[in-house]
Order: C-alpha cells, then structure tokens, then sequence
DNA sequence: AACTTATCGATATTTTTATATCGATAAAAA
DNA sequence: TTTTTATCGATATAAAAATATCGATAAGTT
C-alpha cells in the first residue's frame, strides 16, 4: 500500500528549501548569475555537502566550478515546492495573529493566496483587512465547497480550533496550516503542518538556561 | 574546549516537550492523577517508547502500569526548560505581528515576559498594547543595559532585521527570537532561534503537492 | 498470597540524516 | 594546448534519532 502523504524529499531538507530561496532572491538583486554550494553553504552557516544534496532533489544540475545557474535554481526550488502555482487559501480567525499573517503579503510568493477570511466577532464581520473580506463562520463551508479551496489557515483561540478543523475537513479542505496551540485530529488523508510557537520557545528558553559562560 | 549553548537534549525532543505540557495541562483540568507513556502517546499520535525517552531527560520516574504522577511531570518538563523562572524579554517591531505576540499572554508560562515594546513609529510610539508600553528604539539600549535584559524579539520588517540584532547584542542580549524572515549573524555565544513561517509552508505546498489521492 | 498484567527503564537495533571521500568535469591560468 | 583549480555528483561512512526488545516492578486480580 503506498504511503499517504508521502514526500519526495526529508522534513529537514524540505524545511532548508526555503532559507536557500531566501538567500538566492537576495542574491538575484545583486545580479549575481552563478551560486556554488560552497558560497551558499558560507551564506546559511551550514555544510556545502548539505546543499548540493538538498539542491539535487530539484533535479538543477550545476556546473564544476561554476556552480548552479541562479535563476534556474530558484524556479526548480519552486516547482519542487509548488509555489510557481498560487493555491488560494481561507483563514480562519482574524484576531492579531490572523491580521499578522493577511498582512504578510510575501505568502503569495510562497504558493499561498488568500482570497477570504472568517470570524465570529460581529464588530470586523463585512470589514476588510488589505482588501481580503471577513466574513461570518456561517459562511465558511459554503465558500469552500463552492470556490473548491484547498488550503485553509486556522488562526483561532485553542478552544475552538477543533470544531473549525472540523467543519473544513466535512467541506472538503485537503490542507490545514494551524496556528492555534492545539493538536488537531483528523483522518489522515488531511494535511496538518502546525506552527507551535511555544515549541521554538523551549529551544530558546532551554538553550539560556544552560549557556555555559 | 566544551560546545557553546550546548543543549541537554536533542532538538527534537526539546521540540516534543511543549507538546507534553500542553496535553497533561489539559488532563489535569479532567483532574487526572496518572498518565502514562503509551497515553500520551495515542493522543500525540506519536510512539510511546519516544514519549518515555524524552520523559526520561527530566528524571522523573514513573511506576509500573501506572505511569507517572501528573503533577510532576509538568513541574518536571517545565523546570528542564526553565519555564518556572519567567525570564524578561524585549520586543522590537510592533506590528501585526508583533502586537499578536505581545496579545498571546499565555507565553508568560512559557518563561517570557515581555515589559515592553518598541518600534519607530511616531505614531504608537508612547501607546500601549496590552499594558506594555511602546518606546521609541533610541531608548533600546539604554533600557536593555539598565534591566539587563537577556531575551529579544525580533518582529522587524527583513531589511532592519540585522541592525536590530546588532545593537541588541551589543547592549547584552543573550538570546533572540526572530520572526523575520532573514538569517541573523551573530557570534556564536548569542543564542538565535528564528520562526521561519515560509519553512512550514513548504512541507505544506510541497505535501499538498504530492497528494497520492 | 500467588498470579496476571501493563508499564517502566535500560540496552540493542534499525532507520534517518548528515558528513566524508573521490573520480569527473569544465573554467581559468600557465 | 596543457596544467591547475574549484566544484560537481555519486558512493561510502559516520552520527543522530527513532524504534524494538526484554527483564524488572508494582498495581490489580484470582
């Protein structure tokens, strides 16, 4: 039986993808043409092995050298990531949190469009956040169903987000970025990639703790 | 010569930690007295041997087919993160996202508080968000110095990002957390830990992706 | 009180991820 | 044109993390 979900790439290689995407755009303003995975490697503060072998997973080959031809590098990243293809995107939850990220108008770059959001708080309920509308929960599962969203960005407090996680599944929602700090349960064929702050937390606050000087 | 920052468990463990605390913390509102790995384990979706090791770091000791005392291990987990001493923290950027974060006061039993805030905006500079005050980013160093503070967040647009860090590393910080999208240099004795939002999205986009059905 | 059971914790194994090695290659220099 | 050089990409090794095994133990059962 072939696995669900299955990725062509590891977590932390798929994980590394984008910090590379990062330092090539900001190299591409330099006009810079050709990038070696040694340069790259001095850039990030990792080992240049570890790039070529994450890079070879785009299938761009380089050249002795010289290296990878920047342009068709950042493409080939993309494609692998799909992020040449902008999904469109509902969010759920427009507190601070949810603002925050309406506003973080780079996602689009990053395969992600936001087209609307959702709230039960009557008082922004028709209000706009950056020309993206809110609209009530009632009216989260007719929109899904009808506009076929595939992607749905959960911004909500903890106690609700099960119930919302709920709801988008049954509308046919086939991925769940999830903010909230809460484990979401569904039937695996659902994608769930949470963002758990507190977790990058713990490695900092332990990380001080135990600093040695 | 001993590793800088040198850590007492392996990040993922570290990472899996704050899942524990958020799961027993919810049992314990059932007043549950006793949990143990395999437990923990059907909730987290995870292995119940990989529950036991990472128990294992905080030296806690469970009892056989019982497993261990809740109550315990919450104090257990959270002093192994040092989120028993709430560490004062400064926050840079009040934003979107910087508001958010300031809003989620639940990160005071992470082990951060954050006393206050700064951007350099005339317009919020001398307002509140939530009972923290916005200064102007001249008074940065001065306060961090003076207070000695040891912990920043960085929720800066990407192109200050770098200057932030400079100054507050130059004025004592220990440890920063870095929102923004770009990969801080510092000398290795300053603890940097960034969310890279763009990092989750990609096993996101890229799982979506490669959906098998 | 003896037996059964679930889970613990220590040790061993497997799997995954990162790093090292090295011949091949193409650009630049001699 | 030949030589030198830096980097590539394939294969091999090492390190880290996850998982399996198993005797020990204490709660619950007979």
């Amino acid at each position: 039986m072939k696995k669900q979900n299955s990725i062509l790439a590891s977590l932390p290689t798929l994980r590394r993808l984008p910090k590379y995407i990062h330092l090539l755009k900001k190299m591409k303003l330099n006009n810079v043409e050709y990038v070696s995975a040694p340069l790259i490697a001095r850039e990030l503060e990792i080992e240049a092995i570890q790039v070529r072998k994450d890079l070879s997973i785009t299938g761009i080959i380089g050249k002795p050298k010289i290296g990878f031809n920047l342009n068709e590098l950042i493409v080939g990243i993309e494609k692998f990531l799909n992020w040449n293809n902008k999904e469109d995107a509902v969010l759920i939850g427009v507190g601070a949190l949810g603002k925050a990220i309406i506003g973080y108008k780079n996602f689009k770059n990053y395969g992600l469009n936001i087209i609307v959001a959702f709230d039960n708080d009557e008082k922004i309920i028709g209000t706009k956040v950056l020309n993206v509308k809110v609209l009530a929960i009632e009216k989260l599962r007719e929109l899904v169903e009808k506009k076929k969203v595939k992607i749905a960005v959960i911004t909500t407090p903890a106690f609700v987000a099960q119930e919302i996680c709920d709801i988008l599944i049954d509308a046919g929602i086939k991925a769940i970025w999830n903010f909230s700090p809460v484990s979401l349960k569904a039937s695996n064929n659902v994608i769930i990639e949470s963002v758990h702050l507190s977790q990058s937390l713990a490695v900092l606050t332990h990380k001080l703790a135990n600093k040695t000087e």
